[in-house]
DNA sequence: GAGTGGTCTAGACCACTGT
DNA sequence: CAGTGGTCTAGACCACTCC
């Protein structure tokens, strides 16, 4: 089929966008001038201006107009570093500890208004997570849900599943309490306090369109899709000790790990 | 303001999705039968239903109807083992090197209908570019875009950029010429004939709504984002070699990378 | 040909922003 | 208050699928 008038219109202010004719924060023309100038019916016009909207290259605001949508900045995470200083840190005594988050190892923020919200249940686990850990499906499994939030509208956010086997983690009962997040040290040092030692972690990166709650905690522009990090961690025995599903704005997160090369011998 | 008619008619029945009402590939209900059923005007259902689309959670298929979409196979990439294997086997002798190609290595495909499309171009480096490189802005780049695509529909592809510092390149003519593709062995092949053994690659990964070109080459579905992977290749006297953008199909792709963590000393 | 989703119009009203 | 984007309707026509 012919291509459709509206994805004509947007094609053609997207490539006015990639060529610099609307800049970052430039205002696009009104809608009510194109249907004027004879680019369409209003509907036709909107649906132009959404579909732009939804491939995430401009913003509309009520009552102002629509504009090109400035690029956020990217915070970068790299695992590799991370998860090694919060081994190290899981070692300390508590005030060290308590001195900084790994928030704040992720965002570079000093601890400002940080608000920690935590939710714990205890079901059966599903297939999948029962999977992960290889143990019966229904064992009954910890499920914490968290996330840290900033007054400042810029602060990165990331909203977090994380799983451990109820039996395990019962051996520890503060662990079961969710009036003791942030847990000074992580998740570690919770699992230092167990018997575990985590051995190592392995990453699993995806993206996907956020779901509703997504969009809302994380304050998603429309069209922004979600990074997806599965993370595992696996005991000095070879079992999973923890298992997290992390959701990350893909608007302002870079992930980056470094891959070391064996040397060729020299001729 | 209140939620619209169509976001909740859209919420409904992604809920209904969620819970199984609806399983992968079901047919949701005709959007006349919704328009008959008073859900609202014929705009407003389809908006709800274009909106389900975006999401991910719902195909169209003209003349047919409205199914709820299913998961797609991941293919899972894994750079620490992948770029290893790359850089071992640049030093094979030719018979060896043409065995097998990364397209293999990533998708575990024999090699069937694959096809390879190339473009190279030179050009003046832009800004981002020229900082990657650590070089003058404008300096001559060999830009190099390429892809693979097979006839299988499901086949997985990704569509790449990878830029090379022109002056290095030409040391070997044979680089300049894109009709060498797909080259025996790869790109760690192709710095092995100019004397550069790549030391270590950083790996930077973020996510987007993909352009309309990424859309029609990958074949993405309405509303899946792309994943990117900026891929610098580090040499071993600490400079850039080889720097190169890899869009992914989000919901076909998965990346993995296992983080080894230094033992705690024993007490 | 009957039934599906997709496009498009003309116009109404609402919610929000600025002055 | 005028002007913006967002919602919604009623209806027309088109492109495609299946019988």
């Amino acid at each position: 089929m012919a291509t459709p008038r509206w994805r004509q219109l947007a094609d053609r202010l997207a490539a006015q966008i990639a060529d610099g004719t609307y800049g970052p924060g430039d205002p696009l023309p009104y809608i009510r001038d194109l249907v004027e100038q004879g680019e369409g019916s209003k509907a036709l016009v909107h649906q132009a201006f959404r579909a732009l909207e939804a491939e995430g290259l401009v913003v509309s605001r009520r009552g102002k107009g629509t504009f090109v949508r400035r690029q956020r900045q990217q915070v970068r995470r790299e695992p590799q570093r991370r998860y090694q200083w919060e081994k190290d840190r899981a070692l300390l005594p508590e005030e060290e500890r308590a001195k900084t988050g790994a928030t704040e190892f992720d965002t570079g923020l000093e601890l400002p208004e940080l608000r920690f919200h935590s939710r714990y249940t205890t079901i059966p686990a599903p297939p999948q997570i029962a999977r992960r850990f290889d143990v019966a499906d229904g064992t009954l499994m910890l499920c914490r849900r968290y996330w840290t939030s900033s007054r400042d509208e810029d602060a990165p956010l990331s909203l977090i599943y994380s799983w451990l086997v109820h039996e395990v983690a019962a051996q520890n009962p503060d662990l079961l309490n969710q009036d003791n997040e942030p847990w000074p040290g992580g998740t570690m040092n919770q699992l230092l306090t167990i018997g575990i030692e985590v051995d190592h972690i392995v990453d699993e990166i995806s993206t996907r369109s956020p779901n509703t709650e997504e969009t809302e905690i994380l304050a998603l522009d429309s069209g922004v899709p979600v990074l997806i990090l599965k993370k595992t961690s696996i005991d000095t025995n070879g079992k999973v000790a923890e298992y997290s599903e992390v959701a990350l704005p893909g608007d302002r997160t870079q992930m980056a790990y470094t891959i070391p090369l064996k040397r060729w011998k020299k001729n």
